[in-house]
DNA sequence: CTGTTAGCGCCTTCAG
DNA sequence: CTGAAGGCGCTAACAG
């Protein structure tokens, strides 16, 4: 038996506890009818007494909507299912971080999921949001490959993937030109009379490969060398992986006089290892990395490092997600042809972790 | 009209476009009973035929559940809320990650909300869990009065609080041996020949508080000087409190030999301010902080730290808030009395930030 | 084991 | 501006 048909309001007797108000409850309260009161709800327009009444109603029965039956029938619920690939990555919390804000603002509400670098739990995780029926999903996958999204396609959600792309098929994304920055990044060096240089690349995500591509375009355009000795791009961008391929450029006898770290999590490993075995940069080597993430505050040797404009993944993924969340309202369907894949760009920070060997 | 009723399964001619499919789909492709369907769905016993008979329909029409509509009439999601005071805060992912995987295994999902350090957002997005009929609510509060958990209250969803506690009243939770811990800590201090020692603590939340008193304990067992340019618990416990009360700290002609540091926020500040003055540790000064999480791995010096069992916070407060889920259910109501507190204990990791004054 | 019948709480036509 | 009725997709009694 419901609460509004039960003596003392959000009061049950049959239950033997306290039931939430419903509409039902309020319509008791006011003598209103159950439309009346959604209308208001909704922000429709009722007479001034009526508003009153209504309000005091909710007031004293401390009505909250039910926002499940309320999707239900509305088959929207205002919410944005939020996948990352490993929660604990301060790449992924500082997205987050903006995600909540920008949706907050919008009066979306978010719902996370970590997929803890793990592509089947990522699958699952998408299954879960889309059952959930959120409004739109926002990416940043483990995967690399879009099989884990199929539920999501299959119910024609909106997904705008931020940072990373899959390997077989592009979808609506927002990425920053990882080739272009991890040039960059070399040429720095290579301006400042490196020729021996490293890198340490992840080999699965797109960001890691693209960042790749960068440095070779770099070495390649300045004819020098590539000896796979220093080409450490086989692992996943991790901590871990970074600091043993780090151990692994130490050993050499003929060490390279600077490394370009392509991730955040490649950054730490690399400084670990550097501390551990004391070998000091930018005296002993260079160092470049990727992302300006707390790290660089807190060591004694600030970082160089390609810095991403964080804010603005979350703020232009949100967007994108908005004009798909419309247009498939509008036009009753999503538009498979053209995706949006905003291009961020890039800047690199000048710490004190890269040696001019001209000087 | 619902895609049920149309002739190509799946597609709606009124709408123009596809429909998730529906109990109801599955009802026409098989031509058994809504029942029977929803039995097997829910793990009950079909005959052989019938399941193969649903299994082949759910596969040919993408069918996934409608948790929104399941939702409404269970008045049960299977989903926690978890509220986080900061979600780029490393202590805080670190146990959210915890926490994803152990409801995993428990079938249930997680809805993840970020405070951003602000108890109104923290208020709103209590309300917007209890909105969404989560089963339970795991809180590591942003606020120090229970008043934000006001909505779940109202709505008798059990809580669980991790970490920390509110000072207006107890609730059920799992903390650490917060002051004894610190009181270690100082005593490690104490029993290495450090008589001048400062401390850095929020003045907010009940885990500085509890630390700080552990300092004074272990202090006035002592019986040594606690001067108050000594004692900085006056900020929130946060990286720039850390280096800015640092900084304080190393203009006294006085200065402390040794620095106690009640969270890991004030690891980073302090460490932060002794980079940037130049001040080596634990040459100039020795340091003392709470918690281990990756920085300690990236810093030339690892710091001295009381750990404490990260993946016990999450595990725990699961286990308590699921004893509450089923109580509700059983006894159909909350009990009011006896909160349930876990003390987990901490351990005290020797790094090399402290010098031995004795040696 | 299966099918029928009621709702869960809300929104949304339509009349009035 | 208001009210009555129908239905969103699913589950929970019952009855067969």
């Amino acid at each position: 038996m419901k609460s509004g048909t039960g003596g003392v309001p959000g009061f049950c007797k049959e239950k033997g506890y306290r039931m939430p108000a419903t509409i039902k409850d309020i319509k008791e309260e006011t003598g209103l009818s159950l439309a009346t009161i959604s209308k208001y709800l909704n922000g429709g327009n009722v007479l001034p007494r009526n508003k009153e009444l209504i309000e005091a109603a909710v007031k004293k029965l401390h009505y909250e909507v039910n926002e499940i039956a309320r999707g239900l029938v509305t088959n929207s619920t205002r919410t944005i299912g939020v996948s990352v690939f490993d929660i604990t990555d301060m790449f992924c919390s500082m997205i987050l971080h903006r995600i909540g804000l920008e949706l907050g603002k919008l009066g979306y509400g978010v719902l996370i999921v970590d997929s803890s670098e793990d592509p089947e739990r990522e699958r699952n995780n998408i299954r879960f949001l889309v059952n959930k029926k959120v409004d739109g999903i926002l990416c940043i996958p483990a995967a690399t490959n879009s099989y884990v999204l199929k539920s999501a396609f299959d119910a024609e959600i909106p997904v705008v993937l931020i940072d990373r792309q899959f390997r077989d098929r592009s979808l609506d994304g927002v990425t920053v030109n990882n080739r272009e920055a991890a040039a960059g990044a070399v040429n720095y060096l290579i301006n400042r009379g490196h020729k021996k240089i490293a890198v340490i690349s992840g080999s699965e995500e797109s960001t890691s490969r693209e960042r790749f591509r960068g440095y070779r375009d770099a070495m390649e355009d300045a004819e020098l060398a590539m000896p796979k000795e220093y080409v450490m791009n086989t692992g996943t961008a991790t901590t871990k992986y970074g600091y043993t391929a780090m151990q692994e450029l130490l050993k050499l006898d003929d060490r390279p006089t600077a490394v370009l770290c392509t991730n955040y999590g490649i950054n730490l490993g690399v400084v670990m290892a550097l501390n551990e075995a004391q070998v000091s940069y930018p005296e002993d080597i260079s160092v470049v990395g990727f992302d300006n993430l707390l790290l660089s505050n807190v060591l004694k040797t600030r970082l160089t490092v390609v810095e991403q404009p964080m804010e603005r993944f979350g703020q232009k993924g949100v967007e994108i997600l908005m004009q798909r969340i419309r247009e498939k309202k509008e036009k009753k369907g999503i538009n498979e042809e053209g995706h949006i894949n905003v291009i961020l760009s890039t800047h690199l920070f000048e710490g004190d972790s890269v040696r001019d060997l001209n000087s």
